[in-house]
DNA sequence: CGTCCGCTTGACAACTGTCAACTGTTGTGG
DNA sequence: CCACAACAGTTGACAGTTGTCAAGCGGACG
């Protein structure tokens, strides 16, 4: 019954509460819908912009991207979905998808035919309130994003990064004081509008004020040293149901 | 049986193909869900953030705006609704609203309480699969504006920012070649992610370039005299389904 | 008539992007 | 095993775009 746990999952670190994981969509999906669950290769496709719009995924573990290709054949990171998050919802508008989707690390998807979810929301009122909520959240944290982007500066950008890297981790039960990201400095920067060289000096300019430190071999590794600054610096008030009042 | 026609639907202007509007959400709306329709004032607030969210609103004419307020007491502008797209369902997940609506210019909304939506997407699907659907174009709407927020000048971004404005307008009908902007220098560049400054310099560089062209009395209403160059400045395939092949 | 507000324009500063050089790691092939 | 190339990351110098500050213009309105 119980499905493969790929994540790390861990004791919390510090005083970081731990959230018992409601298991929300998971089980609601399983009861009702049928699921293709599978795992994704780090740096596999989801799926492509243009494909036919067959299915929609919900991250059972792992970290995706959402990307498009500009004119002139960049990519423009748009989003990271983590492990409760769905991938597609963009897509059902045209029946079919308009990014691209791929895994940032290996994880697991679990997959439904949206003809089916559609369904199953008549069949099953809770699932269809369910997916009305997944799609507002998602819509609220663009917002969120877009409002960032026009806002902050690069290091506040860089700050809010990480700090919502660290509260999703943290609801999903791991570390929160060790953070390893599965990004280049060009695709951060890509995803916070930011030049590679940007985020680098960021990075710096946080290890300097003993903010974060760098792990001894690699740079994409990371330790939270004072997430009370982090939150300071990313634009008071990170996420709106903690912190200091200001 | 036909509603009040607030804007002035007009011929369509030159080679512009006139869209026979398909009625899609009003007739489903009107025919399983208690609509309240209602007139609102410029400047009113249709709902404010942190109030409960009792309905969802679906513009019937008018501009909107969607914002949020800042830490520091300034408003940031997140989205302008037109004709056909909805307000509120950033609120869906929390149950409560998470931005401020207002109108931009006098309008109609057509509110429904979200009980009776969610009743109303069991009984009757297709109402279910419209909303999934205008939910889904909200998102890649607003994929599209991080897009542009990221990769954009300054100057492109005014110049995407009227291409819009344009199509919005041409597919209410209405003349595309015209635009009164019931918006201050300010509130578009706080759309924007920009400066007055910035916006009215770009205003005046395009009036130069002779891509657009300002009445006499007021600079809220402008003319369009080269669309082309418009969508093009507005980093090139503002619409993905016309223009040049770049 | 005077004030307020929205808009424009100029001068200047600051932030971020661009270009370039350098380091360190990884992977490949002789 | 080592040389080499390729790649990720850091850092510095410099330039360019955009923000900031300030002044001035013109319309709206009391």
């Amino acid at each position: 019954m119980d499905a493969i746990v790929a994540h790390p999952t861990r004791q919390p670190a510090g005083a970081q509460p731990f959230v018992p994981e409601p298991a929300g969509f998971f089980d609601l999906l399983e009861a009702h819908v049928p699921v293709r669950r599978h795992r994704v290769r780090q740096g596999a496709a989801v799926y492509r912009s243009g494909s036919p719009l067959g299915e929609l995924h919900l991250v059972r573990a792992g970290v995706f991207k959402v990307a498009v290709i500009t004119w002139d054949g960049r990519e423009k990171l748009l989003a990271l979905r983590f492990r409760e998050q769905w991938l597609g919802f963009d897509g059902i508008a045209e029946g079919r998808h308009v990014c691209d989707a791929t895994a940032a690390e290996s994880g697991e998807l679990w997959s439904v035919r949206y003809d089916d979810l559609l369904q199953a929301c008549v069949r099953h009122a809770p699932l269809g309130t369910a997916m009305h909520r997944a799609m507002s959240e998602e819509m609220a944290h663009d917002r969120d994003s877009m409002k960032s982007l026009c806002t902050l500066s690069a290091d506040a950008r860089v700050a809010r990064f990480l700090c919502h890297w660290i509260e999703t981790q943290a609801r999903e039960g791991a570390y929160a004081d060790r953070i390893t990201l599965n990004l280049t400095r060009a695709e951060i920067g890509n995803y916070l509008g930011l030049t590679l060289e940007s985020v680098s000096r960021a990075f710096s300019r946080l290890a300097r004020q003993q903010v974060i430190r760098f792990a001894e071999s690699t740079h994409r590794e990371l330790e939270i040293r004072d997430a009370r600054a982090l939150s300071r610096l990313g634009g008071p008030c990170v996420s709106p149901q903690a912190l200091v009042p200001c």
